[in-house]
DNA sequence: AGGCGTCTCGAACGTTCGTTCGACAAATGT
DNA sequence: ACATTTGTCGAACGAACGTTCGAGACGCCT
């Protein structure tokens, strides 16, 4: 009497944790790199059992990418909601990025690294939420954009650019190591809106020391 | 008696058209998502004469991976030979990097997508080009730096975001519609130096046009 | 002519791949 | 009590995988 919904609710929650751990087994081999075989012994279901909650090996794939675009796109509007400022919609943006690049690396780095591997069936939904995705940030830059743009700056370059960035973390960030989201965000905002130099009108001739730091890795 | 090398000079044009076929396949399935067949049918060398001319199939990525990026290494030390104002350096580097990337985009995405696909036989060898080459472009930075930062810029950041709008271009670039490698290098240099807002004092409503402030470019 | 590297390939090797099948236990509904 | 759904699995399927082998064709030296 009390359910009147008739999901099973024990699976739900075994096809999250199948989810989470294929997740990072793709990120470590790659998707066509990892084998059923490697996920079964990973999640501890037997092969055959993960059948029962996919079709098949692209189909799980496509539930990793989609709740996982879903939910940081989701996210990210949840954040916007009553922020109207250009440039703090933007930081939003960055840090809702890199905090769910920070905290889930293993969905974010099958998300980037295997944009491609997903055939017309389950690739065409994907790639509609990045499209819608894209276009929020463009909305946000443009109304960054609106009250002036340095000069050889395209708009889709720029925002691209910005991708590249916070895309490009998974492949060197270090937790514990490198900063964390709040300082990597503040850090790829100013970087973007005003580049590695100071500000002022005259940088020549300033004999600064300490950055001698090598940390080449 | 004229001829004190060996070198079978028949054989090496053939390697390297392998080598060029192999990347787009590469390129186009990812490492592990190609098989030796499908390189095969893509160069019209049998399956079993392929390995001719490599040991293994990790030894054929390791060839592309290696010379591509020796090249590219190279090619840069080439031109920064006698250029040693920083800013110039620093274009110099973006201009080789995204030139290179958008004449050879399937060695470059081979390059860039398939990092961490190689065994440690060969993969520590790529490994020590990548840190020459990130040293490299950390010395550059490092120079620029010397003249002033930034607050909340790190280095280290600063260069890795870098790589990430470069390294990202490939996902996104469509000879054609996109601008070149020039118009592409000197937005991207515009952007790391100077962000995407305009660097006037006051940037808030301001409807001037161009800069006019002295910046020797 | 004959021997020898260089180069090429069809055919096959053993292994691993994604996926399916049928059986079975435990919960659920009636 | 019984029928049905839900979840799980060992075993097997054919196909595709990377790699090897032995044989043969070609050009070059003596």
């Amino acid at each position: 009497m009390v359910s009147s919904i008739p999901i099973p609710r024990d699976s739900e929650a075994k096809l999250q944790h199948i989810l989470r751990t294929a997740s990072q087994v793709f990120a470590q081999r790659g998707f066509a790199g990892a084998s059923m075989r490697d996920i079964s012994r990973a999640t501890g279901v037997s092969l055959a059992g993960l059948y029962y909650y996919f079709e098949n090996k692209q189909h799980l794939l496509y539930l990793i990418q989609n709740t996982t675009f879903t939910f940081v796109l989701e996210s990210l509007r949840l954040r916007l909601r009553g922020v109207h400022e250009p440039p703090e919609r933007l930081r939003l943006l960055v840090l809702n990025h890199i905090e769910y690049f920070l905290s889930h690396p293993n969905e974010m780095k099958v998300l980037s690294h295997e944009e491609d591997a997903l055939g017309d069936p389950y690739g065409e939904k994907v790639q509609a939420i990045k499209r819608r995705y894209y276009a929020l940030a463009r909305e946000i830059f443009d109304s960054i954009a609106a009250e002036g743009l340095a000069p050889q700056i395209h708009p889709r370059i720029a925002v691209l650019s910005l991708f590249g960035m916070m895309n490009w973390t998974y492949k060197w960030h270090k937790p514990g190591v490198d900063p964390d989201a709040a300082e990597l965000t503040a850090a790829i905002v100013g970087l973007f809106l005003h580049g590695v130099l100071p500000s002022g009108p005259e940088p020549k001739h300033m004999f600064r020391e300490g950055i001698t730091a090598g940390d080449p890795r």
